[in-house]
DNA sequence: TATTGTTATACTCTATAACTATA
DNA sequence: TATAGTTATAGAGTATAACAATA
């Protein structure tokens, strides 16, 4: 007969979902703060400079996938957006389904002053490990979502 | 007179915070994806092993913290498996402010099924990088974390 | 006074499914 | 057929503020 033993939660698959999560729920909750007397939240900034960062317009689809999200969370997003004067979504020129994002000059001020304001959270966040071990992180990060990817969708 | 530049969202401290959502997001939408038909989502998988893990019961504020969530986002979720009866919330015997949150027997039932069903899942997360580099990461994970926390907070 | 948990409330992000229009 | 975006809808998680009871 078999002794009956409770299932421990340990493995290393289990400790690092556990931990890249706390790490990050801790840091969103910190860059939420940071910009929230703004009115702006931590994923709505990160929309604002995905657009800060093109040249170019991007569609809808591609910011989707740019900030890792999904067609209809970023419209949800973007009508949010829309309304604050922070964007636009103009008629593709060739493509009559799509749509181009584009920050408005509004936009444009509100994501450099948000940057700006912003600069001493980044180097905190920068000075938590030393430079080398910061380094490494980044690249295992990189590493270790590139490899999480349905490779379809990776860039 | 100054020429006008358009500032770059260029930084270690936002390419970590990028690289850092970007895994999270992935990882997470695999995991919710892994206990969907359960209809139970990945936070609450999270939730149910922090109790499993648990030889006594925790308290709610306890529990909380060991989530990296709140109060007040905490009981709603419990709220939610309260009712699927997957788990109690008795009166603590001391402290007459508090209650004492634990696994029902369907609850443990459930986590231990949820567990064996995700082992898959927690081996492919492991096996992305090498067996050094996964630990590198893990140990990176939980030195930025910790460097991260108000240190009030850690644990 | 500080802490635990509750109540009331609100908002963002998330996502599915069915749909239209266009490629 | 496949893709871009919309509509409608729903739910989870998040959090703030004011409150009661207890420590």
């Amino acid at each position: 007969m078999r002794k009956m033993v409770r299932i421990r939660t340990k493995s290393t698959g289990h400790e690092l979902a556990l931990s890249l999560r706390n790490a990050y729920l801790t840091m969103h909750r910190q860059t939420d703060a940071c910009f929230a007397e703004a009115g702006v939240t931590a994923d709505q900034f990160v929309l604002l400079c995905a657009l800060a960062d093109e040249k170019e317009a991007l569609t809808q689809q591609e910011l989707a996938d740019r900030i890792t999200s999904d067609r209809n969370t970023l419209r949800a997003m973007l009508l949010l957006l829309e309304e604050k004067k922070l964007l636009r979504r103009d008629p593709h020129p060739t493509d009559k389904r799509a749509r181009l994002v584009r920050l408005t000059p509004d936009g444009e001020q509100v994501q450099q002053v948000l940057w700006t304001q912003s600069e001493t959270f980044r180097k905190h966040l920068a000075s938590l490990l030393s430079p080398e071990d910061t380094e490494d992180l980044l690249a295992l990060l990189r590493r270790f979502a590139w490899a999480l990817m349905p490779q379809e969708d990776a860039p």
